[in-house]
This record gives structure tokens, C-alpha cells and sequence, in this order.
RNA sequence: GCCCCUGUGGCGGAAUUGGUAGACGCGCGGGAUUCAAAAUCCCGUUUCCUUUGGAAGUGGGAGUUCGAUUCUCCCCGGGGGCACCA
């Protein structure tokens, strides 16, 4: 038998696949449904092996979902707007939408290397206009429903690039192009109502079983529920040009009595006011405006503030004032921009209270400390104990005094019990060439108005230069100018575009009828969704899987869909690493240049400097330390590479790209195929009943068998696709023993058959070439799981453990089924453990049958 | 800064509900085969000890338990997210 050869099998049962639509799925079948879907992809240029690990993970799914008889949908389509295809256009010069399709295709073509199990003919890019056409189609549908509006909101601005920058694209204060120092400027936006679902959000990631815990704790503090009380302070005297009262809100009003300042964002309109007659405040304003608009950069920044010398009352200590201070870390978007400090029980509210020597007063004291003892030095009280120094609310405990607070704010009619979110609306609106354009048109007259129906979708102008600063659809010459479609007047084309989360939060849906006039066919849309099964990085845990969440209840509410969830299952895996190697220049050098000597050192083929190894990092460009999935196809097929993704590392952990893992899972490629080679003369004929006797060896062969059918049945289940494997190396272990008597060369066969329709999901084209040359009819592809019978799955003798105090002293060959006591008398009789029980007194005696026997003894 | 995850031999990792720690793979050592090599096959491989046995051991420290990789608390290391990267 010949060595196998990878390259041209796999391209012969890929070729058949394609031809035979082995793939295709039929999306109004009667059978039981079941749509697994992987995060689709950036067309950056090249896949990389994090792709490859990912839709391997989703095609050993889809395939093992097939063979256990579903229809099966596994679709793939390209996220395919993005500010990388306009940078590239002011780097090369290339239009977005060419550098878009290119990459596109090459992406297309090396993904079908890879043997993936994809329905194709349902494959379509975000930025095709047929797609986002729709996406504008429901832009209208929400604007209709109320769920879009328009405000302004601050961005980062390039003043010398006039754009709007991401905030990737600021670095230390700084627009990365330009240099220039950015500046938080309002713009009129765009935005989705996503706060109306706040609540429907967070119940239904209750009802999310299939989902990490992480994921569901990470969207459950992105939305932030909190209850509080929201007051209003009165500002002391009167003044020119400022409302007498400011709203706050507080999650601590049992700590009121701590209070010793107000403070209020930088964009408060209080703050503006008196900016306007304070240059001093107006500095300070400008210089909170300076840092970025992220939480981590406020988070971070030293706790500022600055005195505006209004003063508020206390709403319940009569004649005591507090100052009120403008803050750096005070947001405008939280709440009402404007709260009460409490600097014994807040760290940031300390902090400040530190640097302009405010009053630190304990008003929440822990149970059993002293009232006039206790004291706070540089870290707030922030646990639970008594109300102390608060008047009426002493002795209370904090849930108590919480209460007593609100109750007397609303009898007072000063205030009121309040449900905050930290969750914000939405923002879309986006500077940007290459998006969706947002399908309105602005009028003097009506205002902004949603273009008809009949006129979607706007499509993006072809003709666009990136030699100007600014929006590319702002300066376009034509295409902006229009007329309004409610009165007919000269209008202007909203020239924002969508953030491109728009796109990639139905886009699952799209897949069940990419063709369909309307955005989503609703009756094809209820039977196949929620995704049974949906695979990605971890990274999306917040704002795509959430934003994804948000546009089906949106769509449900709008009556296109009926189901509320999206995603039943979901699956996070971890990234692809590799080690990083550095020469003696100091420069990164790829994994492929790296060579060793003699000595164990390592030196690059090409220049002959030294290098040395680094630390294992997530594969990256910018590091060298990545390996091209077309490389390795290339070299080994796709079988090895899937087996290799699949094997070493649990799916949602990090893998560790390593040439030694990839030359193991080679060798066992060619292994399987020597296997068949060595042993297909002993095999039985095709479809040979196996006889009821069997001698030893063949018995305990089918065992083997049946047990591995069981185990990697459940380890695919569960997505454990490296305890899948590692069973599958112990299968094959066995199978290489030595076999003889009566019904081995049936056993023998229906290993090997086994074999191969495990390995299937993983291994596709190495297990159609086997099939084939068994003599199987048909493609693996379409042939069902194996079933195992139960009886061939447990032995009758198990092993079992005694310890004395804890520790293993002995096993014993058991009955599977011994009862306590004879476990205990078999225990107690044992040779070895007399020697440790011998004058001892048996104090104790645990049996867990099947498991342990612990004699305690003392 | 806040939130979340993670840590087991030389390495990747395994260990139903708390019940024999180290399955399986890689690497390494020894042997077989070969003129030789590659490939392949077989055996061994947590560490330590005065070795028919025993002790220690799952990042570190405490706790709960007859029994802890698994549960609780504190600490340390590594990673992810933080609203305009996708």
C-alpha cells in the first residue's frame, strides 16, 4: 500500500462534495433541524490559524449533527465593512470595495482547502448591496417603531485629520496618524434604543443554559442593573443663568449623612454655564475634555476636580452646605451626570476627598466596632454593618437606612426610588466610507426623513477620494444632494454610516434565506433560529453577542421573528499561540527561518544571527510568530491541521501552535492509513454478520469498540474534541493488538469501520478515502453515526481503592455490583492492609461502591 | 482602576456528583529492525528517599471533610473585556 497522499485525496473528495452538494441545505425539509454557525469572518486578506480552529470546531459539529440525522445548516458569509479596507485605501490607494473582494476570494479559496462542511450557495458579504439594503430596510422598520433616535454624544476628534477617531486609533491622547492631541467633541448621532430591552436582556440570560457563566456574568455587569434613589439638590441663593436644582443619583442613600461634596460631570450643562464666565473652569473643563472618552482612561486618570463655588443644601441636615466641584470621573452618560460624595465609603469619592481636604465622615460603622473608635484611613468602609452619625437612620442596618432614605425623598417629594442601567443606547452613527450608509435624508423643512422603501437600498457611491481629510461621503461632490421625500424640496443624504455591529447582529438570520425579498422569511426564520450551536472568541462575550440579542427581540417586537433569543448554545475558544523567537539584532523572526544546531541553539536560515526563544503569545503579525494555514495544508493537508486544532489543547483554552503537535497529529494520519494497509487482508467481507461466539481477544475488541463509539459520541456532545481524540488514540491502540479466533475478522472489520466513521468529523477526507477503499458504499459524509451497545460498554470487574486515613494502600478486582458489605470484608481481609489495621482501632469504615473503601483508623 | 477567566510531570493536557492524580499525545531514555539513516515497532518515563517499601506532590497559604485538582477565604503569576478594532 502506498504512503498517502494528503494533497491530492483531499482535493478528490472535496471536488465530489462540491459536485455532489453533499452540503447543500434544504431549508424547508421536515427533518429535525440543527444550524451551527461560526462567528464569520473578517476578510483581513489571509485566514489565519485561529480560523482554522474555529470552523474546524464548528465542522465536526455540523458533520456529526448530519450523521446523527439532522438537517443541518453551516452557512459562512464575510463581515465585510470595516475601517481596515479604508485604511488600506489611503495606504495603497486601492478602492475598499477591491481590496474588500479580493480578499474575499482569496479567503474563499483557502478556506474550502481546509474541507469544511458549508452550505456555499448561501454565502454573501455585508458590504454586497443586496445585504445591507436589508440592513437599511430594518433601520426604517426600528425608526418606524421607535426604536432609533437622534441626540448628540461626544467622540474623539482629530482636529488636524477632521475625523473622528476609534479609539484603537488613539494613542497616549494622540490621533495615530496625525499626532495631533485629540479633543471629546459632541456630534449629532444615530442611535438604537437598546435601553428599552434592558430589563428583557438580563431576565433572558437566565433562560441561556447552554452559555459559558462567564459570558452571562460579563453581559449582566455590562447592563448594570442597579435600584437607587435619585434626589434632587437645591443650590444655595440664587444665581444668573442656573437651574436652582440638580438632579443626582445615588446606590448609597443610607450614606447621605456621609456626604461632603456634589460633583458633576465636565459636560453637565450646569458646568457649561458657568464656564462661560469662569476662564478657570472653563481650562479645567477643556483639559477633562482631553483625556479619552474609554472607562478604562477615566478609571485611571488621577481623581480631579475643581471648586465651582455653587453650594448645595442637604436635604435633610438643615443650614449645612455642600460644595459643589466639576469632576473628571463623574460621566455625563451614567445616571444624571451629577452625584453626592461620600468619601468614608467610596474610593474614588476618598480620593477626592484627600486631595481637597473635605470631611471624612463614617457613617456606616461594622457591627461590633466602636462608633467613636472607628475611623477610615486611606481605604473606604465599603462593607455592610450600622447607620452611625446619621441622625434618624442610626442603628439601622445599610438595606434598612437604604429604604428609610427613599421612603422619606418621595414622601418628601424630593426624590424617588429609581432602576438605573449602566447599559447606554446604542450608538451607530460612524464617520465612514465603508459602512451601511444610514437611510435618511435630511430636510430644512421636515426634517430628518427615512427614504422610501421603494428607493433602497442607498448604495455607496463608487467614485470616493481618501485624499481629503473628513468623510469620504461629505466631500463626494453629488451624492449627498437629493430631494426630500416627503416634500420634495433639495435635501441632503445622511452621509454617517452604520457601526458595523449593525450588520453582524442578523446576519445568522439572513443565512436561512439569503435570497429572500424581505430581510428575514419570517416562517423559515422561527424553524431554524435560535442557532443551535454558535462558536467564536470570547472576545465578542459583550457587545456583538449582546447587540445580536438586542436586534431579535428589536425584530420580535417589530413582528418579524417570533423567537427572542438568538443563540440556544454557545461556544468561546481560545486563541491560537505560538512562541516568539528574537535574533541577536533584536528583530522578530518567523517560526519557518528558526534552525538549530548541534548544541541545541537556535540561529534564522537566513542571515545566520543567533536567536533566542520568548514567550508564547497569541500569533500575531506584528510578532512573527504565526505559521500560514496554507503552509501546512500545503505540507500535510487539512486532515492533520483539523486533527492538530482539534487534539492538544480543551476548545475554549488557548492552543499552542507547536511543530512537534503538528508532526504527531501527521504521524497519526499516516498511521491510520498503514493501519488499513496491514490489516485489510484479515478483515471479514463487507456487511459479514458478526458471530455470537467470539474468543477473548475478539470480545474484548468489540468492547473496545463500543466503548469508543459511547465515549466520543458524548465528548462531541459536550465539544470535548480533545478527549475525543485522545479516545480515539486509545481505540486505535487496541486495535493494533494482536487478534485471533472466532469473529476476529468480523470484530476486525467493524473496528476498522467504526474507526474510520469516528474519526470522520475530524478527519473528513482521509475517512472517505478509507471507506472507500473498504469497500463502502456511499460517502462517509452521509453515513449515520454508529450506534454502541450498551452491554459491550461495562465490564463486570471493576477496580476499586482502600485507603486507611486517606491513603491508598491497596486495590481490589471486584464485582461491578458488590454490595457494601462484601466490599468492606474484601477490604478488611486484604494482606496489605491487616499490616496497617493490626493493633490499630478501627474507628470508621466509608464504602462508596464501585469506587472506595476508607478505613479510618486511630 | 473595574469586571471576567486561568494556573496539574520536561511540554499540551486527563480525572461522572468531592472518591486510586498524571489517561492520551509530545518530548526524552533504552531496545528491535537496518550496511547505515529515515520511517516503524516494543519497553520505560511526577519528584525524592538507605528502593520486597515509603514520603511528598495539582501556583502559595489557611479552612471544611473519613477523603480536596474539585468546595470556601486570603495572596501571587498569566490572559481577556471596558461601549468607534472586528
Amino acid at each position: 500500500m502506498s504512503r498517502y497522499n494528503a494533497k491530492a485525496t483531499e482535493q478528490k473528495w472535496q471536488k465530489v462534495w462540491d459536485e455532489k452538494g453533499t452540503f447543500v441545505t434544504d431549508t424547508h425539509t421536515d427533518k429535525p433541524k440543527y444550524y451551527v454557525l461560526e462567528m464569520f469572518p473578517y476578510p483581513s486578506g489571509r485566514i489565519h490559524m485561529g480560523h482554522v480552529r474555529n470552523y474546524a470546531l464548528g465542522d465536526v459539529v455540523a458533520r456529526y449533527r448530519k450523521a446523527k440525522g439532522y438537517e443541518v445548516l453551516h452557512p459562512m458569509g464575510w463581515d465585510a465593512f470595516g475601517m481596515p479596507a479604508e485604511n488600506a485605501a489611503m495606504e495603497h490607494k486601492v478602492h475598499p470595495a477591491d481590496w474588500t473582494y479580493d480578499n474575499i476570494a482569496n479567503m474563499r479559496n483557502q478556506l474550502k482547502q481546509v474541507g469544511l462542511a458549508i452550505d456555499w450557495s448561501r454565502e454573501f458579504a455585508t458590504c454586497d448591496p443586496e445585504y445591507y439594503g436589508k440592513s437599511q430596510q430594518i433601520f426604517l422598520d426600528f425608526m418606524r417603531e421607535g426604536l432609533v433616535y437622534r441626540r448628540e454624544s461626544q467622540v474623539n476628534w482629530d482636529p488636524v485629520d477632521m475625523t473622528v477617531l476609534a479609539n484603537e486609533q488613539v494613542i497616549d491622547g494622540k490621533g495615530w496618524r496625525s499626532g495631533a492631541l485629540v479633543e471629546r467633541r459632541k456630534l449629532s448621532q444615530w442611535f438604537f434604543k437598546i435601553t428599552d430591552f434592558a430589563d428583557d436582556l438580563l431576565a433572558g440570560l437566565g433562560t441561556l443554559d447552554k452559555w459559558p457563566e462567564k459570558v452571562k456574568v460579563m453581559q449582566e455587569n455590562w447592563i448594570g442593573r442597579s435600584e437607587g434613589l435619585k434626589f434632587t439638590f437645591k443650590v444655595a441663593g440664587k444665581i444668573d443663568g442656573i437651574d436652582g436644582e440638580i438632579p443626582v443619583y445615588t446606590t448609597r442613600p443610607d450614606t447621605i449623612f456621609g456626604a461632603s461634596f456634589c460633583a458633576i460631570a465636565a459636560g453637565h450643562s450646569i458646568a457649561t454655564s458657568l464656564a462661560k464666565n469662569n476662564p478657570a473652569l472653563k481650562n479645567f473643563i477643556e483639559d477633562c475634555n482631553r483625556s479619552g472618552t474609554t472607562e478604562e482612561a477615566i478609571e485611571k486618570a488621577e481623581k480631579r476636580g475643581h471648586d465651582t463655588g455653587l453650594k448645595v443644601l442637604h436635604p435633610f441636615i438643615k443650614g449645612e452646605t455642600l460644595p459643589v466641584y466639576v469632576a473628571n470621573f463623574v460621566l455625563m452618560e451614567y445616571g444624571s451626570g451629577a452625584i453626592f460624595g461620600c468619601p468614608a465609603h467610596d474610593q474614588r469619592d476618598l480620593e477626592f476627598a484627600h486631595k481637597y481636604n473635605l470631611k471624612v465622615l463614617p457613617v456606616v460603622v461594622p457591627e461590633g466596632e466602636d462608633v467613636q473608635a472607628f475611623q477610615i484611613g486611606s481605604e473606604p468602609y465599603v462593607g455592610p454593618g450600622l447607620i452611625a452619625n446619621s441622625a434618624f437612620l442610626d442603628g439601622l442596618d445599610v438595606e434598612s437606612a437604604k429604604k428609610e432614605v427613599i421612603q422619606r425623598a418621595s414622601d418628601g417629594g424630593w426624590g424617588e426610588k429609581t432602576v438605573n442601567y449602566r447599559l447606554r443606547d446604542w450608538g451607530v452613527s460612524r464617520q465612514r466610507y465603508w459602512g451601511t450608509p444610514i437611510p435618511v435624508i435630511h430636510c430644512d423643512s421636515c426634517g430628518p426623513v427615512g427614504v422610501p422603501s421603494g428607493q433602497l437600498p442607498v448604495t455607496l457611491p463608487e467614485d470616493v477620494s481618501f485624499e481629503k481629510p473628513g468623510n469620504p461621503l461629505d466631500h463626494h461632490p453629488t451624492w449627498k444632494h437629493t430631494k426630500c421625500p416627503s416634500c420634495g424640496a433639495a435635501a441632503v443624504r445622511e452621509t454617517d454610516t452604520m457601526d458595523t455591529f449593525v450588520d453582524s447582529s442578523w446576519y445568522f438570520a439572513r443565512f436561512i434565506s439569503p435570497k429572500n425579498d424581505a430581510p428575514l422569511e419570517k416562517e423559515a426564520v422561527n424553524n431554524w433560529l435560535p442557532v443551535r450551536q454558535y462558536i467564536g472568541g470570547v472576545e465578542h462575550a459583550i457587545l456583538h453577542l449582546l447587540y445580536a440579542r438586542f436586534f431579535t427581540r428589536a425584530l420580535n417586537h417589530i413582528g418579524q421573528l417570533d423567537v427572542k433569543e438568538p443563540f440556544e448554545g454557545l461556544f468561546t475558544q481560545g486563541m491560537v499561540n505560538h512562541v516568539t523567537y528574537r535574533d541577536s539584532e533584536g528583530q522578530w523572526v518567523f517560526p519557518e527561518l528558526i534552525q538549530t544546531r548541534d548544541d541545541g541553539s537556535l540561529f534564522r536560515s537566513d542571515s545566520g544571527f543567533d536567536v533566542v526563544e520568548g514567550r508564547v503569545e497569541k500569533m500575531s503579525k506584528s510578532k512573527k510568530n504565526v505559521v500560514d494555514p496554507d503552509d501546512i495544508i500545503d505540507q500535510y493537508g487539512a486532515d492533520t491541521a483539523r486533527w492538530f486544532v482539534l487534539s492538544d489543547s480543551p476548545p475554549e483554552r488557548d492552543l499552542q501552535w507547536t511543530e512537534a503537535g503538528i508532526e504527531g497529529a501527521w504521524r497519526f494520519t499516516q498511521r491510520l492509513w498503514r493501519l488499513l494497509g496491514t490489516l485489510e487482508s484479515q478483515l471479514s467481507a463487507w456487511g459479514a454478520a458478526i458471530p455470537a461466539a467470539l474468543s477473548d481477544s475478539a470480545l474484548a475488541l468489540r468492547k473496545a469498540t463500543h466503548k469508543a463509539i459511547k465515549g466520543v459520541s458524548a465528548d462531541i456532545e459536550n465539544l470535548h474534541f480533545n478527549k475525543a481524540v485522545a479516545r480515539i488514540y486509545e481505540f486505535t491502540n487496541s486495535i493494533s493488538g494482536k487478534l485471533s479466533g472466532d469473529g476476529a475478522p468480523e470484530a476486525l472489520r467493524e473496528a476498522i469501520e467504526t474507526l474510520v466513521l469516528l474519526v470522520a468529523p475530524m478527519m473528513p477526507h482521509l475517512a472517505e478515502e478509507m471507506w472507500s477503499n473498504l469497500g463502502g458504499e456511499g460517502l462517509v459524509a452521509n453515513q449515520p453515526w454508529p450506534e454502541f451497545d450498551e452491554a459491550l460498554t461495562t465490564d463486570d470487574q471493576v477496580t476499586i481503592a482502600v485507603q486507611i486515613n486517606g491513603k491508598l494502600r491497596d486495590t481490589l478486582m471486584v464485582s461491578r455490583d458488590a454490595d457494601k458489605a462484601s466490599l468492606e470484608a474484601a477490604a478488611l481481609a486484604s494482606e496489605k492492609i491487616k499490616t496497617f489495621t493490626e493493633g490499630k482501632n478501627i474507628r470508621k469504615i466509608i464504602v462508596v461502591p464501585g469506587r472506595i473503601v476508607n478505613i479510618v483508623v486511630g
